[in-house]
DNA sequence: TTGTATGCGTTATCAT
DNA sequence: ATGATAACGCATACAA
């Protein structure tokens, strides 16, 4: 079935079907041709061949989601968000997981371009990164999620770090605690350093110690990495007695390093995670954890793209999405020392 | 950068160069011109256009890949692992997520079609699946993986299911359990089927007790529907000392329906899941599981897959991915009445 | 408002 | 072994 067959049957040229089909925008086609093309192209069961349309038109109707790594649970929700509102829109995602290597992500990328995706939605940015300044650079429409950059001004959809880390903070300051340590994430990364400042204004604003000691930043955004830092963080009478971590895995990784500490959570020590992801509602205790919703981001990442497709000239910024506290098990009141028992 | 430019900078015709980079395997061209051909490409940076290279050849070097749930975190990684092989050999994957949704999974299948996707790896499978006996049917290349179909036989790479399980009750009876319960899935699943049917398999070979009460089906593979279940299973003198439950997800709501009959495990209680899905080895206790290479199952899909397509004579058949147990903290010795305290 | 012609970048079939 | 040419299915600038 292809657009000649319905043309003929049609008793039309195929140019004419094709604009019968498509540019209704442009109005220059009789309203009963255009009855009859899509008649005959319904009763023939025709369907537009995407490839040779975008052979033609130079677009593809496939949007990229470019992704760190899908086995981290960030990230399923977000592309199950842009899946959604995407295909809803006659689009389809093309999906390239880096697994947080720029190498294989420039590979990646390269095959997304060359199959003329319309546009990326980009969840793997660094603050750093040049080969998102070189695809801007060439015109590629983009949209960042849950990441920003720092060298260039992208739109982009990610969480309200600074309300969420202050909503921590300000809990764990009406539960008594004091001396607060942060488990910031790795430097390069928009969110680790967006916590970070938002941690150090919460400490400055509530005149809180606030040693050097008390912040501690993990090398990845993962268990291990979590726990090493914790490890670091001190012991003794300069322990904290809460550690507001920039992620849940760190968060998880905190618990690990406790225990084998022989302190007790939430009795010994406070935590609060970020995100709330998958099952830290599961954990002994419950993590208290800065709610995000991931599915959210990953929608209005996919609308903001499409805006962008839709009319070029459209301002585009960047949208943040609430983050809020939630409090769980693993936060408790400040042990006084020399207070009551 | 075309092909036509290619040629040009190497002084041969656009159509030579054509063969020159593809059709090796005639070796009807001279590897003089090869060596010049892929050198002015390698300079220019050049690189094919999938799009009117599948116009042409109708092929688009896309595979789709169907998801029943990227948010259940048995599927990323199956994801990742058909990524990177289908990304490693020239091929792009085209994601779709059918929220279990029957209705929505007809849609984005035709979409698929309509691409012109060289063929699917399908992890919605159900036991009767009329959409993918059509799609066997028109001739679409297709590989199961994680479920399989009962009505039409199609390739599959899955679990070794009765083997996880027959393990799993092994262990069971090694500590002295007895009255063993099986919390199944969906019978509409193949794997609700097939550990179900293992399950049943080892009791009798075990000669241990069979009631009826001791087998219940959830109604889908997740933690609500896994304590709901749980909460149906005997309670008292007739109460299970061990649960093996068809799924991690299953298991971590029996963990739920336990508590809240205040019995505790893996004291009271021995539970055992299926999958190893991240994060039950930090829950309380560790969740003993049977482990299955997520992974290895996506990359096993997309082999069997692209075998297919680059020789459809090729023979095809059901591949199990060996599942085998890894103890950790829920499961413990059966309590033995009037037995030593 | 509709028809005509051309080209998007490749590959396959012919001829040389 | 290579060159010429057509065709894949569609969209658009231009002519009518």
């Amino acid at each position: 079935m292809t657009l000649a067959d319905v043309a003929r049957a049609a008793g039309v040229h195929p140019g004419t079907a094709s604009r019968a089909l498509n540019g209704e925008a442009l109005g220059q086609v009789s309203s009963r041709t255009i009855q009859r093309v899509k008649e005959a192209a319904r009763r023939l069961g025709y369907v537009p061949d995407p490839l040779a349309r975008g052979l033609r038109a130079n677009r593809s109707f496939v949007v990229g989601v470019v992704i760190p790594d899908l086995t981290n649970p960030l990230f399923p929700p977000i592309v199950r968000g842009t899946e959604e509102v995407l295909s809803g829109q006659g689009y389809t995602a093309l999906l390239a997981d880096t697994d947080n290597d720029p190498e294989r992500e420039r590979q990646l990328v390269s095959a997304l371009v060359a199959r003329r995706v319309d546009g990326l939605i980009v969840a793997t940015a660094r603050l750093a990164h040049p080969l998102l300044a070189e695809l801007a650079a060439d015109g590629l429409a983009m949209v960042l999620v849950n990441r920003m950059t720092d060298t260039v001004a992208l739109p982009s959809v990610t969480t309200d770090d600074a309300a969420g880390i202050a909503e921590a903070v300000e809990h764990l300051v009406g539960l008594g605690h004091r001396r607060i340590a942060h488990l910031a994430g790795p430097p390069s990364l928009s969110t680790a350093q967006a916590r970070l400042e938002a941690f150090q204004v919460a400490i400055r604003r509530h005149r809180l110690p606030a040693g050097p000691d008390l912040v501690v930043a993990a090398a990845a955004f993962a268990i291990d990495a979590g726990a090493a830092a914790a490890r670091q963080l001190p012991t003794g009478r300069r322990a904290p007695t809460a550690v507001v971590a920039a992620n849940d895995l760190l968060a998880i990784g905190c618990y690990e390093a406790m225990a084998e500490q022989g302190r007790r959570v939430p009795d010994d020590v406070s935590v609060v995670g970020f995100n709330d992801m998958l099952l830290v509602d599961k954990l002994t205790p419950p993590l208290t954890t800065v709610h995000v919703s991931q599915f959210e981001l990953g929608r209005q990442a996919a609308r903001m793209l499409l805006t962008v497709l839709q009319d070029p000239t459209s301002a585009t910024g960047r949208l943040l999405l609430p983050a809020t506290l939630v409090v769980r098990g693993s936060t408790a009141r400040a042990a006084t020392p020399g207070g009551p028992r």
